[in-house]
RNA sequence: GGGCAAGUAGCCAAGUGGCCAACGGCAACAGACUGUAAAUCUGUCCUCUUCGGAGUUCGGUGGUUCGAAUCCAUCCUUGCCCA
């Protein structure tokens, strides 16, 4: 299988530019995928286009992965019904860094080799660029006719927002990002998500007209989920690549609780298993669902492939200890068991106030398990709340030391999944 | 600069003097069911609360009124049209 082929199986071509596939099958090529600066850390909605890279470099090709210094600084208008904030400078370079460090960690920057990735600052080429020498350099070469055409424009422009020439501007100062590093680095795919599309068409359409040349691009399709509701985000809100922001464990968790259609779809996505184990992994999971092979063995590939082996193997044994045996009493579990679980919520509590004796909705207020008094009041009401793997049933429950588990811990869980071990010191 | 329209909770959206913390939908959270799914049903969903209430909201500010999201003035923002 080549490497089309190979992505189209996956489900990540949506579109693909004519002659993109034979362009790949003649001669090693560089590509590119532009990430853009809006937050400190990617988050697994970038793991798409960074597995695209991989894949890429996977296939002999060169990966370039560009941060965008330049046009985060502008705000890409595409699949936004509103005007973008604009980011200041030192939020800026804060999250360039961030992200770098992360990439680092997915490509093989190892630069002896021909197809080696390498990193890229649009920054660096847009830095001297000034205003007249870009209208006359790069503007000229593309019609407002054209640029009002794009998908991202015309919805700007038929809803009630508006949109400022900035925005509007984008796809010209995206799609010289194409053109140069087609002159300077000899890169001729660009890939990116659906939403790109326009803007890489931009990029492709001044290559052609300003520097005559030939330049291909495909676009993934955007994940989403079978329920229609936003992938990527779970009660804690985004899940990050980064460790310190979404632990291993939590990260874990959120593949693990993949439906069983997304399950399907994500494994071909965000996994390198082949064709032949993954097809067999979906007949098994279909005739034994139950046991969720498909969602354990994409948790496990994907969080190896993040956060390495180890991590993974810290998130397994904390996942055991609280889901394995969830009718076992939770006394069952040893001092070793309860402070060896990685990635979940750990907090301190005064142990004068337990001595003292402590209503359960003040308890989980101060330990910040839940906002106010009133939420906490409404959480258990609603019966969400588990101490010790026992429903708290009554509002007047005093939190004392007879409940410790060895004299130090408190098991709460928030719902079904959200567990805190509250350190009574 | 002129004319017209609009701005309501995370989003969409009703409300056009008291019955409004504000209909409804989505999203979100929790419960039941289950497989730590999905679908479905139920509850919660401005903030705080000793669960009796209390406080702050309907673009901003001032005003009319016993009483305003609702009326008036003014300002701001956005869209459309004209210049």
């Amino acid at each position: 299988m080549n490497l089309i082929e190979e992505l189209r199986w996956r489900g990540m071509i949506q579109d693909i530019i004519p002659g993109t596939e034979e362009q790949l099958n003649k001669e090693m090529t560089a590509g590119y995928i532009g990430f853009d600066p809006t937050a400190e850390s990617l988050h697994i909605g970038s793991l798409v286009p960074i597995l695209l890279l991989v894949h890429l470099q996977k296939a002999g090709h060169k990966p370039f992965a560009l941060v965008g210094g330049a046009t985060g600084m502008v705000g890409d208008p595409s699949g936004k019904s509103e005007e973008r904030n604009l980011l200041d400078e030192e939020t800026l370079n804060r999250n360039l860094d961030g992200i770098k460090k992360q990439l680092e960690k997915y490509l093989d920057f190892n630069s002896t080799k021909p197809n080696a990735a390498e990193m890229v600052n649009n920054y660096d080429w847009f830095k001297s660029m000034n205003f007249l020498h870009f209208i006359r350099d790069v503007g000229k070469h593309i019609t407002v006719n054209y640029m009002m055409a794009k998908d991202s424009v015309k919805k700007r422009l038929e809803g009630e927002t508006g949109m400022s020439f900035t925005e509007f501007t984008y796809q010209l100062v995206q799609g010289y990002d194409f053109y140069w590093l087609y002159q300077h680095k000899n890169c001729k795919l660009q890939m990116g998500g659906s939403d790109q599309w326009g803007n890489i068409t931009t990029g492709t359409e001044l290559i052609r007209r300003k520097a005559g040349g030939e330049a291909f691009a495909f676009t993934c399709p955007l994940v989403t989920k079978a329920d229609g509701g936003k992938f990527g985000k779970t009660e804690k809100g985004n899940v990050w690549l980064d460790k310190e922001k979404t632990t291993p464990y939590q990260f874990y968790q959120f593949w693990l609780n993949a439906s069983d259609a997304d399950a399907e779809k994500w494994i071909k996505l965000f996994t390198f298993l082949p064709k032949q184990e993954i097809e067999l992994l979906i007949t098994k999971h279909q005739q034994n669902a139950a046991a969720r092979e498909l969602q354990k063995t994409l948790a496990k590939e994907v969080t190896v492939f993040v956060h390495g082996e180890e991590e993974y193997n810290n998130a397994i044994a904390t996942t055991e200890k609280l889901f394995a045996n969830q009718t076992a009493p939770a006394e069952s579990l040893s001092v070793e068991d309860l402070e060896g679980m990685e990635g979940i919520v750990k907090i301190d509590f005064s142990s004068e106030k337990i001595n003292a004796g402590i209503d359960v909705v003040s308890f989980l207020a101060e330990t910040t398990i839940l906002p106010s008094k009133g939420e906490a009041r409404k959480m258990v009401q609603n019966g969400g709340i588990n101490i010790n793997r026992k429903k708290v049933d009554n509002l007047q429950l005093t939190i004392e030391r007879s409940l410790l588990l060895h004299q130090k811990y408190l098991l709460v869980q928030k719902g079904k999944k959200n567990y805190y071990l509250v350190k009574i010191q």
